[in-house]
DNA sequence: GGGGGCCGGGG
DNA sequence: GTGTACGGCCCCC
């Protein structure tokens, strides 16, 4: 038995002999060298629960079904028992919950739509990103001569549970790449215009573009044919073996570019740790281009997520986080420099490798809060890098429901969807316009972080709302406005779990500046920006249409106390010598007109 | 005020 | 991939 200890950064699963595996992918955080660990022992399943348990269990044995098993769970505060049922493959999961959706025994069926990789996350508790142990021994790989592996790749057969050793600082090896493309007339079209730079630069000092055509610059290698370079950005990115792999709307653009010109230039692009190619996964409106066991990273939905800017090109990004002007050379003028061959042609050269630059410093900059939500969220990079907050929230809530025995309630149908979509909309914060004039002794109360006190201290949750049928008046919070109650006790999921995320975040900014170490200091400072984010945008996730725990009362009432704990604020301030002249929602101004001394 | 359509980034 | 998808803004009626 052997132990190896990987910074777990991607994992995924395979089927071998109709059985998944379970594959995590990581870097041995000492010699830098890539495992790939497989994990064959996790099983699929899901709940469901019946009208009568007995009935229902003999009509699923009926089916075929073997592995039942009953078991309690938590359904929004109500102790009820499920059967768990268990499958040898994920695929089968959804075909058997269409199956037995309609038998008269099931009433209904749960957590039947948690991808397989998400399931290991959780159940496993170990976050990516972090330090995890494994146990078991080495693949001896000619026993697998149908993987194309490298040399270099360690295959590793798990044996036991990984063990989630929780390490602040891991490093962050961020390399950027982008390309330039010939196009001579509209946008660029893959089927025709050759990719002419590729560019790739490293947060540790690497810098390097490639072409087609030559230069004196130090930074340019010279490739003798598109093909050839294409090969050697492949090349490259398995040399440097970053951490991350950033690109500037990489997702949309980049990266689907230099696959189809590899495809029609015959060019396998062997990125991934295991030499498979890149795939896309349709996301959103978007694309997300996955590379096996590497984390490649789209800074532009990240961006949009981390800052409120009234455009996103590179250009605005990069001076509103560096305060300095890139390069820019016009996208419709880029033909024109390389065919120039004077000093257009150098300039070009110069354009390629600061748009590279410039976003690995950007990556640089904001991945490190990512990864901390990685951390936290406990799902994959990659994943977290395109997920909203909302999305981040309820992974979040997934993770710690598994922890409290909770089953996890269903995603809305698209009818409920729909119906929550065209309800109207819960009233927002109050707000008060603006007296004219200009004001002295301005002070300045925020609410935001409010939100999640307020949430704590009225016991706010779905599994908490109440009738109030059966209970006395001093058993519950009654809401001002609308008059919604909630019980005090016992204690909501989701206000316990604020609780945690506060009492964490205290704990961190403890050792933060209780810690000599530069690094260590930043890494916690990360981590307790990420509990902050996670706890203040809690409240916000009760308008997201496509959320677990929606409840549309529970949105109602943080903000209707939210509205009656400015006014009261407001009007304490006026004891105190203020005079407040604007609010809006989350906080309010006041000017001091008492006596100065 | 509500529904439909378009757009974002990239060259 | 235990898939099938965003949100803001503008226009138009």
């Amino acid at each position: 038995m052997q132990i190896k200890t990987i910074l777990l950064n991607d994992i995924d699963y395979i089927t071998r002999n109709d059985k998944p595996i379970i594959r995590l992918f990581g870097t041995d955080p000492e010699t830098n060298e890539n495992i790939i660990a497989y994990d064959n022992s996790f099983v699929p399943y899901m709940y469901v629960r019946a009208y009568n348990t007995n009935e229902c269990l003999n009509q699923l044995r009926d089916m075929g079904l073997e592995n039942l098993e009953l078991v309690t769970k938590i359904d929004i505060g109500t102790e009820r028992e499920f059967i768990k049922i268990t499958l040898t493959h994920p695929q089968e999961v959804p075909k058997l919950r269409d199956s037995i959706r309609d038998l008269p025994e099931v009433m209904e069926i749960k957590e039947y739509d948690i991808p397989f990789y998400r399931r290991y996350l959780i159940d496993k508790q170990i976050m990516p990103r972090n330090i995890i142990k494994l146990e078991g021994h080495l693949i001896d790989k000619t026993n697998y001569a149908d993987l194309d592996i490298d040399e270099d790749v360690v295959l590793f057969k798990m044996e036991s549970e990984p063990v989630d050793t929780k390490k602040t600082i891991t490093r962050n090896k961020v390399l950027s790449f982008d390309i330039e493309v010939y196009n001579a007339e509209g946008m660029p079209e893959a089927e025709h215009d050759p990719i002419i730079m590729m560019s790739l630069s490293g947060n540790y000092g690497f810098n390097r573009v490639l072409s087609t055509k030559k230069s004196d610059k130090d930074y340019v290698e010279t490739c003798s044919s598109e093909e050839e370079m294409l090969r050697r950005f492949v090349a490259i990115i398995k040399e440097e073996n970053p951490d991350l792999l950033v690109g500037y709307n990489s997702d949309n653009f980049d990266l689907p570019y230099i696959k189809k010109r590899a495809d029609t230039l015959k060019v396998k692009l062997k990125l991934g740790v295991d030499n498979s190619s890149v795939r896309f996964m349709k996301r959103g409106f978007n694309n997300a281009g996955t590379i096996k066991g590497r984390v490649h990273v789209d800074l532009y939905p990240l961006i949009r997520q981390y800052m409120r800017l009234e455009r996103y090109t590179l250009e605005r990004v990069y001076e509103e986080l560096f305060d300095e002007e890139k390069i820019d050379v016009p996208g419709d003028k880029i033909y024109q420099y390389w065919d120039s061959d004077d000093e257009r042609l150098e300039e070009l050269f110069d354009y390629s490798m600061d748009d590279a630059v410039s976003t690995v410093k950007i990556g640089d900059k904001i991945t490190p809060l990512t990864i901390a939500q990685s951390r936290l969220v406990g799902q994959p990079l990659f994943d977290i890098a395109r997920m909203t907050t909302g999305q981040m929230i309820e992974w979040y809530l997934m993770l710690k429901a598994y922890e409290k025995n909770n089953i996890v309630p269903n995603k809305p149908s698209s009818m409920e969807y729909n119906e929550r979509r065209m309800t109207k909309r819960n009233e927002g914060g109050y707000v008060k316009e603006p007296e004219k004039g200009l004001f002295e002794h301005i002070a300045y109360l925020d609410f935001k972080s409010l939100y999640p006190t307020i949430i704590i201290a009225q016991n706010i949750s779905p599994d908490t709302f109440t009738d109030g049928e059966g209970l006395s008046e001093d058993e519950y919070y009654v809401c001002p406005e609308n008059g919604y109650k909630f019980k005090k006790e016992p204690k909501g999921f989701i206000p316990s779990i604020i609780g945690n995320i506060l009492d964490e975040r205290q704990k961190i900014k403890r050792l933060m500046k209780e810690e000599t170490v530069p690094e260590q200091k930043k890494a916690y400072d990360f981590e307790q920006q990420g509990l902050k984010r996670l706890a203040n945008s809690m409240y916000g996730v009760y308008g997201y249409s496509r959320f677990r725990w929606y409840k549309k009362e529970c949105g109602a009432a943080i903000t209707a106390w939210g509205r009656e704990y400015i006014k009261d604020a407001m009007k304490k301030s006026e004891e105190y010598g203020f005079k407040p002249i604007y609010a809006d929602t989350d906080g309010f101004y006041a000017t001091y007109i008492g006596d100065l001394d």
